[in-house]
DNA sequence: CTAAAATGTTAGCAGTGTCAACATTTAAAT
DNA sequence: ATTTAAATGTTGACACTGCTAACATTTTAG
């Protein structure tokens, strides 16, 4: 028999979440599926959520989580060019498998992340191991660090989004923007692509 | 007195869709508001759009026309790097100052461009006119430059995405992710950035 | 043991996208 | 010019949404 309280009602409702968010896009969730998901009234999960927004920023917590995790790069022992290749390429490949939560983690469904502390925490996790990773590599004062850095992050950051966006058949511009051989090009050689890239960030 | 039929209403609820995308957000915007604010029936938009995807497309149609014209470079003179980082800080400012409009165009809230022949034209257009640019200052092959057309946007693409998400008072990252002295950093110093960036790109 | 806090339920409001059936106006065909 | 078809607008309705208030139950703390 079914007990009045269900006991871990709120990470259900966050991994339910997370799972629906990336398959279907964050916009097709809603509130009363999920709570029915989870065999519990419409309103149960404002128990735990105060806004949709709120249930947004756990699931985009939990994307920064895992997009930390992919690219983590270990500031203790020494930081090589190829660790910080490898780990933009992880990047780049977490934004396309997980396209959705990418959305959600970098769009404006959650309009100020201050409101939501360990969205905040999770986000700069991602951001301070970046720039820790960087600073190793690049002889420069803090400032310009933490300038080239941002200038990576959009780099990659940039990539993910318009990989997704470019995508034809052939060089007719039919399908989408751009031709597709372009996009593939990039994607086969992304080590090659993000080398370049980062030479020019360390040297000049 | 009023006619039955309105006699431009396509063209009225677009531009009352691009002005209120802009100020609220795409998720604020609903078909039966719209109608409202044009004094006509609820489903008359029905008669001009089959569904809300449809009228964002329309939107995003929009917002293309307007980045081609904030970036436009004339082809037939002769193209100078100096043009290129003109344009790439249009582009960058565009995409700050219609940041509403600009998640429209490059987001998922029209899942595919090609169910839209205009967006699709637009948004090629768009594309063609940055890769023709770049043509005239790299000297590659034109599968070399359509690469390095796509790294320039995603650069630029990038920049605006991150350059939104951070922000941050002083160096404990409390209302934003990473610093905004960043930021500030670089929007106060593009032309610099974007010279960088480009350098690598034409001389590499 | 009792009071308070946490958690879940039911009922309901206001708003949404979309459709079907119908009305009116305009454009095209005879 | 008259008839017909197409375009455009309206009414009414369905199923769905986020969210709130009022109430019920369970767990926890004093």
């Amino acid at each position: 028999m079914k007990s009045y309280h269900h006991g871990n009602l709120k990470q259900e409702l966050i991994d339910c979440a997370c799972k629906l968010c990336e398959r279907d896009g964050y916009t097709k969730l809603s509130i009363r599926s999920l709570a029915k998901e989870s065999g519990v009234s419409q309103t149960a999960p404002y128990r735990h959520f105060k806004t949709k927004e709120a249930l947004y920023a756990s699931v985009a917590t939990d994307g920064f989580k895992k997009l930390s995790k992919a690219c983590h790069i270990d500031t203790n022992k020494k930081v090589l060019k190829k660790h910080l290749i490898e780990k933009g390429r992880n990047y780049i490949e977490f934004g396309l498998n997980y396209a959705n939560t990418y959305d959600l983690m970098f769009g404006t469904a959650v309009g100020n992340f201050a409101e939501y502390p360990e969205l905040l925490e999770s986000a700069n996790m991602t951001y301070e191991n970046m720039r820790l990773s960087f600073a190793q590599l690049a002889d420069d004062d803090d400032d310009t660090i933490a300038l080239k850095c941002i200038t990576l992050w959009s780099m990659v950051h940039g990539l993910v989004g318009i990989l997704r966006k470019v995508q034809v058949v052939g060089d007719d511009f039919e399908d989408g923007i751009g031709p597709i051989s372009t996009a593939s090009a990039i994607a086969d050689n992304l080590e090659d692509h993000l080398d370049r890239v980062l030479t020019g960030l360390i040297q000049s």
